[in-house]
DNA sequence: GTCTATACTTCGATAGAC
DNA sequence: GTCTATCGAAGTATAGAC
């Protein structure tokens, strides 16, 4: 189950090919339908229509394979979270974050939980995980100088804060929990209208200047 | 991989067998120490000096193993919280709510995700999470009541945002992310402050009474 | 540069012997 | 209650055909 080397002779099809293109693409479906055990060499093999051993020459393992169906998703989800901040400006940045946040699928879920336990993978979902958190941060950084804010709480702060409720909702759902989440949602949108008007979440509204 | 049903003439062992009892302790040790793929029959098998098959003589399947492994460990995670909030009497449940849930284990996380793709889990987990929310909120409530507070927030709310950030936390810090955690950590603290004083986490402070 | 034949090992699961 | 025997399917790896 654990590859410990790659073998020096072993021979592995090109980055621009489109046959890797498409099984990358087939993966990434097949995670999304069916999960990350749902991708296997022969399901993979199946869906292009070729010979399982296709996926070993092109990735070496299911491992490497599922590293590339998260850095092609990973583009598109970062492209996606900056183009909605941009265009939330000079608005609601955090209700961007909000929105963004509560649409978390599974698979992130799925990959984070292996991550914790495959060092490659989670070398992928740490970087993924550290650069979505500096967008956000940058956004709300830039909402509150544009308006000559100085925040009681860092940015980035906020930013985690939205995200744990809203990721902690997403995955409550999917399970069938849904408990009190109405009544959160309740507060949330309290505080996105407070930050939308005065820079601050109200998370911290209590704090007292030193 | 998928089993659709039962054999109905197949045996299996009874409840309260020692060795059912032990592939369960060994399984569970396997799950916190290498995650829930290293569950295999072989290894565990090789644990308990037996064979293979013995495995499915006992649980049928692997996923109802998995399940044992969540309702034993279930039972000690639920005591162990009933047992931290009434000691914490009647200072501050909402630290206990807190601490336990930054002592999150990989193997919580390793079981949601289960749970998202595999309905038997999904059960288990789903009622798994209630009943801990329900344990959190009703001590909430109680702390509240014998201090004749009316919370701005509902405890259900206080209670869920908390576990979301230390949830969030403690993934984070398994994969490696730690930005931000330190300003966050001394936020919740001066929530937790708060609410042992005056009953309120202070997340809602600019609500205005109706 | 692309793809396939073959083989090895491990896995989950079942039937039936002792 | 435990074992032997057996099965299909999975991941991986090597050699070689085109």
């Amino acid at each position: 189950m654990m590859r410990t080397k790659a073998a020096p002779t072993r021979r592995l099809g090109v980055e621009n090919s489109e046959t890797r293109a498409l099984l990358v693409k087939a993966a990434a479906r097949l995670v999304r339908d069916e999960g990350c055990s749902a991708v296997t060499a022969r399901r993979l093999a199946e869906e292009v229509g070729l010979k399982r051993q296709i996926v070993h020459y092109y990735f070496g393992t299911i491992e490497d394979l599922l590293i590339a169906v998260i850095r092609s998703g990973v583009a598109r989800i970062h492209e996606r979270l900056q183009r909605a901040l941009d265009s939330a400006e000079p608005d609601e940045p955090l209700r961007v974050i909000w929105e963004m946040g509560s649409t978390v699928t599974a698979t992130l879920f799925e990959f984070s939980a292996l991550a914790i336990r495959r060092e490659p993978i989670r070398i992928e979902i740490k970087r993924y995980m550290e650069q979505y958190r500096e967008i956000q941060s940058r956004a709300l950084q830039r909402h509150l100088q544009l308006r000559g804010i100085e925040p009681a709480v860092p940015p980035v702060v906020t930013a985690i804060v939205i995200d744990s409720i809203a990721h902690t909702l997403a995955v409550e759902r999917a399970i069938g929990v849904t408990e009190g989440h109405a009544k959160v949602r309740a507060i949330v949108e309290e505080w996105l209208q407070a930050f939308a008007k005065v820079g601050d979440a109200s998370m911290v509204a209590a704090r007292q200047p030193q």
